[in-house]
DNA sequence: CTAAAACTTGACTATTTTAGTCGGGTATAT
DNA sequence: ATATACCCGACTAAAATAGTCAAGTTTTAG
């Protein structure tokens, strides 16, 4: 049970960005020197960050990406969805008719992982990227 | 962001033996039949259970596996550990020296995935096997 | 104008993890 | 005796992951 990196780096370069914010635009250069992410890692990374709109990028010379909301509105579940489509702890669909062992009904742990599911999602829903920024500016 | 099966399958398997517990032990024949899991892999499951006694063992004919605690009183978060040693979502260790990009301070996200294991961790100490049975006894 | 900085994109690969099987045991009730 | 059921280590195929590569395009400083 955890976390890939892509989710990982994703919320550490996001929150690189919004410790280093300005009027202009991060670079993933700057972002891969701090953080010692990968920038080619990065750069695939951000592609998806940007599909689903949590930055937006400046190209050529000085360019980079912004955040499109401030980190204060920015949840973590948006930023997980946006690399990892689903944090869900089990394989069998909510909406599928077929339970995980094949049969018709739901089987005897279906509703408990469900319930995992909504424990660990709100975490992710509640927390804004700000959140993550207190008394850490040290640190980086 | 996933739960692997064993664990998974260790769940519904002991959630069985709970349903249809009875004086005397619960073959690994049955659940496999009951619960559609492979008989070649519950036994590699067992093996685990077993060593970090959460089942003891009845060989021979008519053998099978008992719960040693009551179901009320055995959490979920017992039977994880018996299969997957860890419930952390990242690699960074809390004891380690090293942060996880390799640097000597702890990375900007650190504490933040300390408090998602938390999070998790709270969920599977506070349910217990019991939990899972409620109103479910006419799915099986 | 042009070179360099920086984003864009899809494909590709090595490594690791996962899920599950196999074979050959041992204990015990009947 | 023998069938049933646990015991245990080793093995493997398939999938997921982490990360790289190549070949662009866009923009702006100089
Ligand atoms: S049927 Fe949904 S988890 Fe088993
Ligand atoms: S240093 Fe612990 S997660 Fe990065």
């Amino acid at each position: 049970m955890k976390l890939n990196t892509k989710s990982r780096y994703a919320v550490m370069a996001l929150a690189d960005m919004a410790v280093f914010s300005s009027d202009n635009a991060v670079s993933l250069r700057d972002i891969s020197l701090r953080q010692g992410i990968s920038l080619l890692y990065l750069e695939q990374i951000f592609l998806r960050l940007k599909k689903n709109n949590i930055v937006k990028s400046v190209r050529g010379i000085n360019g980079g990406y912004i955040l499109v909301k401030s980190p204060k509105e920015l949840k973590i579940s948006d930023i997980l969805l946006a690399l990892d489509q689903k944090v869900k702890t089990i394989g069998c669909k909510k909406d599928s008719k077929k339970s995980c062992n094949g049969k018709s009904t739901k089987c005897i742990t279906h509703d408990f992982w469900d319930e995992l599911d909504i424990h660990i999602n709100s975490f992710f829903e509640n927390k804004k990227l700000s959140d993550l920024l207190k008394n850490r500016e040290a640190r980086i």
